[in-house]
Formats: structure tokens, C-alpha cells, sequence
DNA sequence: CGTGTAAGGAATTCTGACACG
DNA sequence: CGTGTAAGGAATTCTGACACG
């Protein structure tokens, strides 16, 4: 019950002219940011870019970082140390999960 | 933070294609659905169908009641009748939420 | 009643390039 | 470097209709 609830912010589900909507960029920056390595949509077989709520999230990071002046390949260090923190939480709490199993388990 | 997550659900951004992958369903039977009035996506200015999570987990329902040999009549009721229940659901919870602010605000 | 399909048109997306700087 | 734009093609979506039942 809880665990499709935040697949939904991760599933890649949007063609490019929503996340233009929903960001305020035009398609030439969401592109460009992509080519620059900041955000990595998914790709139909036809060659449709579909992106995720999170990656909407992370072109208004993306944006701002922009805005202040920072050039797109510090944007991408930030963002792959970002990432990079995340995945270790997730395996961190993924070996919380096999203990806490383990250990009812034994009950 | 937690205002964010759940309106993922209900935002419509997807458009029928991903839909048709998601719930397994045919274009043509997503859209008859539409015209019985079981689900209501939005529309783009260009007329584009936007569908949301929300809306592929109602198909799911949907196609379920469908295969139960359930007139979509009948199906249409019944989720106007659960829609409802969930209307009230949340105008009851507004207004505990009011409540409560008035309560902490005195404080 | 619920669904498949071919038909024609409109809207969307894609890539590579020229442009400015 | 980051972004706008016109260009041409491919993929997507839309509606109304014929079909079966």
C-alpha cells in the first residue's frame, strides 16, 4: 500500500510538452540539460522521451542552480553526489529491512 | 513536503498512450469508458487526453468490474458512489483540520 | 453493449543545423 | 555556454463511422 505510492513520483510517465508546463522551461533547455548528463528520461521505442515527477522536480533544481549563475558541468557533480547519497540511504535502509525480517523471523 | 506527494496522484499528466501501457487496456475501451463516464481526464487546449495515477488505478478497477461481467452503468454508480464517500472524507477532514488550527492559534 | 479497425487530419516530438555570443 | 528557431519527418492522438452481436 505504501510501496506503490512512491513509485508514482519515480515512474517515467510524462512526454516533454507536459514537463515544459510544468517546469516553465522551453524544450531546448529540458533537451539540453538531458544531453548535458543533469537528468535522464526514459525513451519509448519510438524515440519518445517520457520523464517522471521527480525529474520535474529536478529541472526546477536544475533552474535554479542555472539562474544563480553555475554552469551545467558543476550542476551535474552536484547532482551525481546528490544521487549518489540517496542510493547509499536506500541500500542503507535495505539492509535495516533484511535485519528487522530476520529478526521477526525468529519470533 | 508531504502536500506534494499525494497531489502526484491526482495530477494529470499522462496521455493515452501510457495509459494503454499501464492498465494493458485498448485506447478505444479507455475511451469508451470516458464516454460512459466512468473516469474524466482532463484536456489539453489542443484537445490531447491527460489521464493521472489516480485514473490508471480506476481502469484497473474498471477492466476488474468489466470482466465480472459488470455493466459499465452499473460500475459508473458505483464509483460515483465511492467518489463521494471520499468527498465527504475530505471535507470532514478540513474541517478537523480548521478545528485544530483554531485550537493551536489560541494557544 | 463493448470493442476492433481503417480513415484522414491535427498536434506532438525528434534530430541536426544555423545563429548569437 | 546556453538557448532560440525554422525544417522535415516520424509517431501520437482525435473523431466519426462501419462492423459484430
Amino acid at each position: 500500500m505504501n510501496t506503490n505510492e512512491s513509485s508514482y513520483r519515480d515512474k517515467k510517465v510524462m512526454s516533454i510538452g507536459i514537463v515544459k508546463e510544468l517546469t516553465g522551461l522551453s524544450e531546448r533547455q529540458i533537451r539540453y540539460y538531458e544531453k548535458r548528463q543533469l537528468l535522464f528520461p526514459e525513451r519509448t521505442d519510438t524515440g519518445i522521451r517520457k520523464y517522471s515527477f521527480s525529474d520535474v522536480e529536478r529541472l526546477m533544481e536544475i533552474a535554479d542552480r542555472i539562474e544563480e549563475g553555475v554552469q551545467t558541468h558543476e550542476i551535474r557533480t552536484e547532482l551525481a553526489k546528490k544521487d549518489e547519497k540517496k542510493a547509499k540511504d536506500v541500500r542503507d535502509q535495505m539492509i535495516r529491512g533484511q535485519i528487522n525480517a530476520h529478526f521477526h523471523q525468529k519470533l
